[in-house]
RNA sequence: UGGGGUGUGGUGCAAUGGUAGCACGUCGGCCUUUGGAGCCGAAAGUAGAGGUUCGACUCCUCUCGCCCCAGCCA
């Protein structure tokens, strides 16, 4: 690495690497359990032991921690794979299992035994939780803690061979019970489970806890640095206490807080619920947190590296707002969107004065951010649609758009003035009336008047009907687990998160946007083309531009 | 009341004994054929109390707040 550490990791492991430990070799991992899809937090996990790997021109693993077969399936094996990919953290041919060292780890675990360091116990899950004792008082030991060692590999053998039921014993270390880190009083290392594992089929009935593999995968793999998050810091001693006595490679672990962010919940539990719970529509729901989420909504992996650099890595427990998230996204889809005109809600226009059957095309740029992009065409003709909320019959001052009698900009074509309302019986208006200014083509007028508002518009004979999926946040507040006692987070859950329209009209440029295509609708936002398409387009609406209008009208509400 | 962590503007991060800075957000303004983008400006912070030092966000002591740990989950 060139420049000075980013982080407070780098920092240290650049300090390693002076030192000589590891022979200078930096080797991260990233180490998911298949048991539900990644969401945005483990992006941060991701990128950052990815991004290790690629500074200090390390290596980099994909590792399951499949060490629990009830939880885990192979379509999540499948998704982590798929996000890890889109993301850009390449582990070339570096896929590895835990599933596949448990046999490694079954011969270390009888090591342990000869030496006397562990022990089959026969306390039940009750049992050992009453004997674990308390946060301030010390444990009891297990009145099984001194068999024989030919007395406990014998019992381990025969708990391999599936001689026990469910539950009925376990292997566990022997350490100290009156240990004030409870982690450290004689934690299981493997239970019995006679279950189906996703990869190892029926092989196994005993599971290595996750204390028990996880340390020692890392160090089969030769990992120099575990990194890890917060919760396992006191778990800590344990991994160096197995380590140790085993005495193999010793990897060093270093702890960050995960990720968190406002309006959203970061935890597979609650996420396996909104989906089981049908609250959305799948764990790739656009208003999800996942990343098979963030993907199909149209974030780009750029959008999300470039946050994670902005939000940084230290040990401080902390909530990132939101906003910085969108911040990235906007700049990132700002450089490479093109530009398009799409009415989401259509207000029917018709140009009194404009020839009926004539129509014009208008060069429309692609991209104003990136000239490379060009041009294109759009079909300007007598009949058009508008954005209902671009016109208003009694405007306040501060609206500077279409309103009886006044004179605004079609986006690339020429000044309009509203002369008519046609309304319903209710007072909505159905159409408006409006007169064009020949010598505004193309939108500039040649006697410089000004108009304070440029609108977008489509032909209507020329549109692509379209629906357009709006999205809000998920949860109406910052912190949804934040509610009253007794009650659910669940409450929390924003009844207007997802806005379906179906009447939304698309200039004709669109209509042959494939699935995962990202563009701009001009003053409306980012969207991108969902794959429930057919010859209907479906768009999901990325994020907002930034609308001063909007934040004016939220103000005075 | 045990053990392990952690406190810098509203939010996220820097400053590693030497002028507390950056970004997001907020609020003004400029510009504009996107009320977008861009540009300019403003408000706003070291949890508290002592101590060491010419000088403390940084070192020491005490206090306070917050987070994690009592799964045969990870």
């Amino acid at each position: 690495m060139n420049e000075a550490p980013k982080d407070f990791i780098r920092e240290i492991i650049a300090n390693d690497i002076k030192m000589g430990k590891y022979g200078g070799r930096v080797h991260t991992r990233f180490p998911p359990e298949p048991n539900g899809y990644l969401h945005i937090g483990h992006a941060k996990s991701i990128l950052l032991n990815y991004g290790i790997a690629q500074d200090f021109k390390g290596k980099f693993n994909l590792r399951y921690d499949d060490t629990n077969p009830e939880k885990e399936e192979q379509e999540y094996v499948d998704a982590i794979k798929r996000d890890v990919q889109w993301l850009g953290a390449a582990w070339e041919d570096r896929e590895f299992y835990a599933s596949d060292y448990f046999e490694q780890l079954y011969q270390w675990a009888e090591e342990l035994i000869k030496k006397g360091q562990a022990y089959v116990c026969d306390l039940s899950a009750e049992e050992v939780t009453a004997y674990r004792g308390t946060l301030q008082t010390p444990g009891r030991e297990s009145p099984y803690r001194h068999r024989s060692i030919e007395e406990n590999l014998d019992l381990l053998r025969r708990m391999r061979a599936g001689e026990f039921p469910d539950g009925s014993k376990t292997l566990r270390a022997k350490i100290d019970m009156a240990h004030p880190n409870l982690n450290m009083r004689d934690p299981v290392m493997y239970r019995i489970r006679h279950a189906t594992h996703h990869r190892t089929g029926e092989r196994w009935c005993i599971y290595p806890s996750y204390d028990w593999a996880h340390g020692q995968s890392d160090s089969i793999e030769g990992i120099t640095h575990s990194i890890c998050t917060l919760e396992f810091e006191d778990h800590r001693p344990l991994y160096d206490w197995f380590l140790d006595q085993l005495g193999i490679h010793h990897p060093q672990q270093i702890e960050f807080a995960r990720l968190n962010l406002t309006y959203t919940v970061m935890s597979k539990r609650l996420l396996l619920q909104l989906v089981q719970e049908g609250h959305v529509r799948g764990w790739d729901d656009p208003r999800m947190p996942t990343i098979a989420a963030l993907r199909r909504r149209g974030y780009t992996p750029e959008a999300i590296r470039d946050f994670m650099q902005r939000v940084g890595v230290t040990k401080v427990e902390s909530i990132v707002e939101i906003e910085m998230l969108e911040h990235s996204l906007r700049q990132d889809l700002n450089k490479r969107a093109l530009r398009r005109l799409a009415v989401l809600d259509p207000l029917r226009v018709v140009i009194t004065n404009y020839p009926d059957d004539q129509i014009e095309e208008f060069e429309a740029i692609n991209n104003p951010e990136d000239p490379s992009t060009g041009t294109r065409k759009v079909p300007f003709s007598k009949v058009l649609y508008i954005e209902r909320d671009d016109f208003m019959e009694n405007p306040p001052k501060d609206f500077y758009r279409l309103a009886p009698g006044r004179e605004v900009r079609l986006r690339y074509a020429y000044f309009v003035k509203c002369v008519d309302v046609v309304k319903d019986a209710q007072g909505n208006a159905l159409e408006l009336r409006c007169t064009y200014d020949p010598a505004t083509r193309g939108g500039d007028a040649p006697d410089g008047r000004k108009v304070k508002a440029t609108i977008h518009w489509v032909s209507a004979q020329h549109a692509i009907e379209a629906e357009v999926r709006l999205y809000e946040r998920l949860f109406t507040k910052p912190d949804p687990l934040d509610v009253p006692e007794g009650r659910s987070w669940k409450e929390n859950i924003n009844p207007n998160s997802l806005i379906v329209l179906q009447n939304c009209k698309l200039e004709p440029s669109l209509a042959d946007a494939q699935a995962g295509d990202r563009v701009q609708f001009e003053r409306k936002g980012y969207f991108c083309v969902d794959p429930d398409s057919t010859a209907k387009k479906v768009f999901n609406r990325t994020v907002d531009l930034k609308d001063t209008w909007a934040k004016l009208q939220r103000k005075q509400n």
